[in-house]
DNA sequence: AAAAAAATTCATGTATACAAAATGCAGGCG
DNA sequence: CGCCTGCATTTTGTATACATGAATTTTTTT
């Protein structure tokens, strides 16, 4: 696990669990976490100087987001990441962008739009500075417009995780500038279909939007696996 | 909040966490533990016969579910169920019933066609006896077995989850016995697209279903609302 | 009598203590 | 040589204790 980089700051007025709750759930989803880890309470109490408490209160959150299994009597693990659960969330979230493409086209308001387009904008200069950690804000700050537009709470928040599953593959498809033209080309589709409010065109830009990117992941997994079989 | 019928059962080898939170989540979703009221640990504690620490890591899955909310140093309250929330979560759920529905055309398996058209002619059996619960269960069976045959795991747990948004207001609307006929009609529209492997027209009988059933319960809510201002 | 201040009560947040189950290792036995 | 048994250790599951903040009530003062 990584070193010190995981540290519990006190600064915020948030419970302890919920300090505890972010800072694991970073940790896995970046990867610091390893799939197969076990998630001992009082190594990790230790570690992040609380007591066991707040660690168990917050891997029971985990354990619902499915973030983390347990194993009765023997404590939580860092939940696998299968190609096959990566596909699962994708094709949920396929429709789900889908319906937030369709959704903000009856629902956005013209300060949403304007906002929708200089995110727009910003991405593609995004794209010129060739840092990974820019360009992946940029596009989480296109996103969140677009799914906040919906006005659906529940929909957001459901979004938002699913997004979140993938952090840890994103950020290496979002390194391939290759695929920067492109991405700001479906950007500007998704952005024009809500504009001229043409709902089955933004769902089906949508639904492109997350094939490619369904396609840089796997291509990535499989990248991934092979490493592991010649380390083996 | 209903007297003893909110009892541990030791009976189980579940942790006490796990039978705490599906005893609240129960009482939660069908309504014995009412919107707003407060969940005190001690209280809860005594009245479960357990100590603190299952009942609060019971309440930390009901709060990432949605169904508390948490008041900073105030502990948790029973989630207010607005019009507008029932709303969010029926719009989720009607794209990923439709979903459920197009993918069931891909994969389901002659087994479990079979299965389906025998929940379909279960259902119209149960409606027949007009006892709710009957029909309820025979319903949740039918569509078990479509969300199951998608073979999407994480799909599978979402919809289960946004399906039991609405027990509480699935009842009322599964006692209207004017509705049987046409939900028996319903269930046999998607049934039949799924066998022709239709998924248009799959995902549109899905849709409908939906529809008629947020009608159904925006007609309760209503209701509902107007016997309160009688009883005010 | 009303308002402000102080004290008390109560519930949560956190830590620790205790019990029971599982794991791992050592030593004995077939 | 391998396997089984039993003890020690580790780790989880649960309970309890202590501290802090919030709310309420009581008291005091105007």
């Amino acid at each position: 696990m990584g070193a010190e980089s995981m540290q519990v700051k006190v600064d915020e007025f948030l419970p302890l669990r919920d300090v505890v709750f972010n800072t694991l759930r970073k940790a896995i989803l970046t990867g610091e976490l390893k799939p197969g880890e076990r998630l001992m309470e009082l190594h990790l109490a230790n570690r992040l100087g609380v007591s066991r408490t707040p660690i168990r209160e917050a891997i029971r959150k985990l354990e619902l987001e499915g973030l983390v299994t347990m194993l009765p009597r023997r404590g939580a693990e860092v939940a696998q990441i299968t190609e096959k659960s990566l596909k699962d969330v994708l094709e949920v979230r396929r429709a789900l962008d889908a319906l937030c493409a369709e959704l903000a086209c009856g629902r956005i308001t013209e300060a949403e739009e304007a906002k929708l387009a200089a995110a727009c904008e910003k991405f593609a200069q995004a794209t010129k500075t060739k840092d990974a950690t820019v360009i992946a804000m940029a596009d989480v700050a296109l996103h969140d417009i677009i799914v906040a537009a919906t006005g659906n709470q529940r929909l957001v928040q459901l979004v938002n995780n699913l997004a979140e599953q993938m952090y840890r593959y994103r950020f290496e498809y979002i390194k391939d500038e290759s695929q920067h033209e492109r991405l700001i080309e479906e950007h500007r589709m998704i952005y024009e279909s809500i504009v001229k409010k043409d709902r089955a065109a933004a769902a089906e830009a949508a639904r492109i939007h997350i094939d490619n990117q369904e396609k840089s992941i796997m291509r990535q997994i499989q990248l991934d696996n092979r490493q592991d079989s010649i380390k083996r």
